[in-house]
DNA sequence: GTTTCGTGTTGACAAATGTCAACGTTTCAG
DNA sequence: CTGAAACGTTGACATTTGTCAACACGAAAC
């Protein structure tokens, strides 16, 4: 579980840090079955999680306890309630598990440490800050100017596994249109 | 001008660095009208801008032409397309003035140049990739779970200035609907 | 093995929003 | 100052999407 992480890091900086396992030894693992909640909104996000395996639902609700899905996480990825990890504010979404998944913890100090003492941590953040704030920009964009039958498009092409992996109910909140409307628009394809 | 950006980067670091005087002699100075265009999508993206005074709108077509936009920025604020200009890849967004505006830019040379030389540069621009982040992500979570009366008191209460200085049409497409329902919706308050 | 619950589908209808057209007003270039 | 173009508003209507209800199916719980 631990090796996912080493190997995640070494693609990314295209080469082994000093202390690499100093880095490592800085997380600790959690296992999580199917459905478990790991961050409330209101509550502050006191960790950076990478997905060893699994996958993570980022959501919020509106003021009909609907949810809507921001993001889905799956393995090798990391995620987290940035703002309200970096900014110690209440968190403003939600975070659950939709099956089970190993995941790798590191928390606030950890986390300032390695910023400071391991320069190539830095770099790796901003990476993921980076890839994160893109990930964002191109889904307001897809948001904004598509349809819902174009948005189904647009996520089979552009993330096709999730559409087989994933419920269509997940789907559906991640697309940001109800249940029926997105079994009915299968239909027309 | 430039004063502005010496005021606003002290602010943000909430101390002087030694060499601001260095930094800022790295920008250049744009004095433009109103409606220039400053980056069309496909294009390389090859400045970050401090907006002096004015006000930018980043925007994307779809299909039809219609534009919807994702940001508007005003005076005291970054704006660039950080994807295309980090990456060099083409751009997927557009951006014009929206009023006669005075831009403070600097180039992908110098902005390298100052990330490794100036420590606090790094640390500016780990702030507006956060911001902007953040600023992206509760975009995302207003879009998808408000209707279109929500959004619009949810921009006058977020961003009330905005409604008296831009133009409906604006305001809509900022919105992500249609002029005709924003002129109608506004009747509804 | 049976029950129970969540999921996915479908129908009927309602609500929200978009589109097209018309028209008065404002803005801006010449 | 003046004419053309863009803007804002309103009406009529079309389209998209949501909501509620019913039901079949399969998975998980007992």
């Amino acid at each position: 579980m631990v090796n996912k992480l080493r190997q995640h890091i070494i693609d990314r900086l295209g080469s082994t840090p000093d202390n690499i396992d100093d880095v490592l030894a800085t997380f600790h693992t959690l296992k999580l079955k199917r459905n478990e909640v790991i961050l409330k909104q209101g509550e502050i996000c006191k960790y950076v999680y990478f997905v060893a395996s699994g996958c993570l639902q980022v959501f919020v609700y509106d003021k009909e306890m609907n949810e809507t899905t921001r993001d889905i996480i799956t393995e090798n990825n990391w995620c987290s309630e940035l703002i309200s990890f970096g900014g110690q504010q209440p968190a403003t979404e939600n975070i659950r598990t939709v099956e089970p998944s190993d995941l790798l913890a590191i928390d606030r100090q950890g986390f300032q440490r390695l910023m400071e003492t391991v320069p190539q941590f830095d770099k790796v953040y901003k990476q993921i800050l980076e890839a994160s704030y893109a990930n964002s920009v191109y889904r307001i964009n897809t948001f904004v100017s598509l349809t819902a039958l174009e948005r189904i498009k647009w996520l089979m092409e552009y993330r096709p596994k999730l559409m087989s992996r994933l419920s269509s109910k997940l789907i559906a909140s991640y697309l940001g249109i109800s249940q029926e409307t997105f079994s009915r628009l299968k239909g027309k394809l």
